[in-house]
DNA sequence: TATGAATGAGATTTCATTCAT
DNA sequence: TATGAATGAAATCTCATTCAT
């Protein structure tokens, strides 16, 4: 399921691939942030990752698995941070935390991310469905918290409005991993996630204190 | 100043230069949305404007070249179109037109602006800047009319807030252009306009109306 | 139907498609004789033929096609010089004619067949099985000149035999090719042709002459 | 001046040499069988012997080794069988004998044989002369019995024809082994060492009884 | 002895760019 | 001006061989 377990290796010894990749995706992520997916080349991948054009074969086909395990490790960690999101209460409050979970998570990661996004389209097919598959879950998650809230009568929010809404929080994630430099003039993380907050509740609770 | 006279060409008639340019930038448009810069060849790029790979060379220098007609091509177009924006009157409504425009332009030319910002990473330094420079001044132009609603007494409105709320109008219709098939299906282009304007003003112009 | 049409080529001029191809196709014998396919490299090849690695790449799609090339060229050649024998007379002296019409071909492309043979399991699946057919062709074609001469009354030789007889034929044509410079220690082509001509019907119209 | 000696091992207990070598020369034999010598990788041999790419270099230097020794040990069970033809007595009879005993071990070995045959082009200098000689010891075995058997008057053949026929002999041994498949649909082995002998013996015997 | 991870030279192939026609 | 064949630097990927464990 995971894309991680479709890029074969010919090393045997798993912890050994575990490092070994773990290397490979931090060269990589480096390398790609600087110079783009195509701009960076398999023997700088292994440079950088600190060995050898054939060890790093040794450890993936292709260049391409270099990005399905970039793009693997990401949502590894969504997975793992977003987790408790799901649990939240469906309060005003729980909202609020998984914003916030959300933005921080993406702040820590926004290098990967920034990189997921721009070459995700140089995966093949099947592998870009998958990235789009998670993100769609990214998205559903906050949806399903918004529609628990509002059956909770804590938000006055359409059905329509949902959709929109959680694919606001989503953008607004991606507009800080994709512009933070020209954000962080004007706002730390907290204040950029209180102002998002706000945003959204403003537009989305106002018309229920109404 | 605009890119497309630091883009030299060995013909000599003005006209044609115009013509066979604005093939190029039509077939490569078309060639990058499906398969991306890096992926598409000179010679695909050639064949998808109606000619050979050697006439191609007659109107650009490099590959790079094409990037840079590309976007060119984008914030000609923007200039032309959001000319009358800086001259909008100082009022909601002024704001309400401004953004209106601003979209529409998105929606007719989203296939280039999702080119221009997927690739504006492969252009070359000074190129790369000076498309970030016309997104800066994109911005600037909210920020102008933004601040001049704010000092009429329409917009209440911080300082602080003025980048942040261009910012935001500017990302918004990015997420149009990238996001459009998915927002199609809950929006249509009205409705969005109609959506984002009111999100902006709840948010800016309710101080206001306190 | 031919192979060599199955090899795509990005150059559009016919003629030079043919030149260059015979450029390479000689160039690519002579190279596999003294070191076989898997020991030459394209850049060999390309030198040999007399140009650079990206103008033989303008003429084949992979290694591969080199190799259908020269079993083409073969074939061709093969297909031209034996046409006549489908035509010759039931007699004797129609089959002695065909079989030194087939030894002095095979001696004129010696070192092409040696290529061929050596080097044809190199060959992927469908490209092999052409070759093969090709092969069961050029047997076939004496199976019908010999049960001709049977039917006509000239041959005592059963339907049995026949596959066998010109079986004999084509591997005798075979050893001329991969041990003429043995066989030619011992044997002029003529004579060589001779004594194998005696050989076959001394086995086969011997007992018609009883 | 067996070739086995000239393969290094740094492994010192022989009888384990003579073993792993026993399983490289199977599970190489197998493997050329179906992607010839130079698709076939050292791993894969590895593997297809059971034991390690490591192991497998402690039984020999380099990869053309494997070939060395699949050569060998064709030659070795080769001197074995043919050792009792140089002791056959000259007449038809012993010849017979020798040709039965010569055909029946191609049979045995054809795999092995096709193999060597196939690949011995891509052994070195020196080790592609010793095949080499060792062939021509073949047919010089025939070329011995044959003479002997037209010097005690049993053979009316020419000196001059004593190559050639010794040669007959050996490449229609080749062909059973090459077109074993095709063959076998019309002769069994029995039938085709019966045809093969008289079809010789046609040749040779006749004039004699003249 | 046995293992298999690491290495890097070298192979195939692509493609931006040039230039003669 | 238009063409497209030629070029070769550079990219991806393979695999025989080594060596530490």
């Amino acid at each position: 399921m995971e894309l991680k377990h479709q890029v074969k290796s010919s090393v045997k010894d798993g912890d050994l691939i575990e490092k070994r990749r773990e290397q490979i995706i931090q060269g990589a992520v480096r390398l790609f942030k600087q110079k783009g997916f195509h701009r960076s080349t398999t023997r700088e991948i292994a440079k950088e990752a600190g060995f050898s054009i054939g060890t790093l074969y040794e450890y993936i086909r292709t260049k391409e698995d270099v990005l399905y395990l970039v793009c693997d490790t990401i949502y590894n960690e969504v997975q793992l941070r977003l987790s408790g999101i799901a649990d939240e209460e469906a309060t005003i409050g729980g909202l609020t935390r998984a914003i916030d979970v959300y933005y921080r998570l993406i702040d820590d990661l926004s290098d990967e991310f920034v990189v997921m996004y721009q070459e995700s389209k140089s995966l093949p097919k099947n592998a870009l469905e998958y990235v789009l598959e998670k993100e769609r879950g990214m998205t559903g998650l906050f949806e399903t918290l918004l529609r628990a809230c509002a059956d909770a009568g804590e938000l006055r929010i359409t059905e329509n409005s949902i959709g929109l809404a959680a694919h606001h929080i989503v953008i607004q994630g991606q507009m800080w991993a994709f512009r933070r430099w020209e954000l962080k003039q004007m706002y730390t993380l907290d204040g950029y996630i209180e102002f998002q907050t706000d945003q959204l509740l403003n537009g989305l609770v106002k018309p229920a204190s109404n």
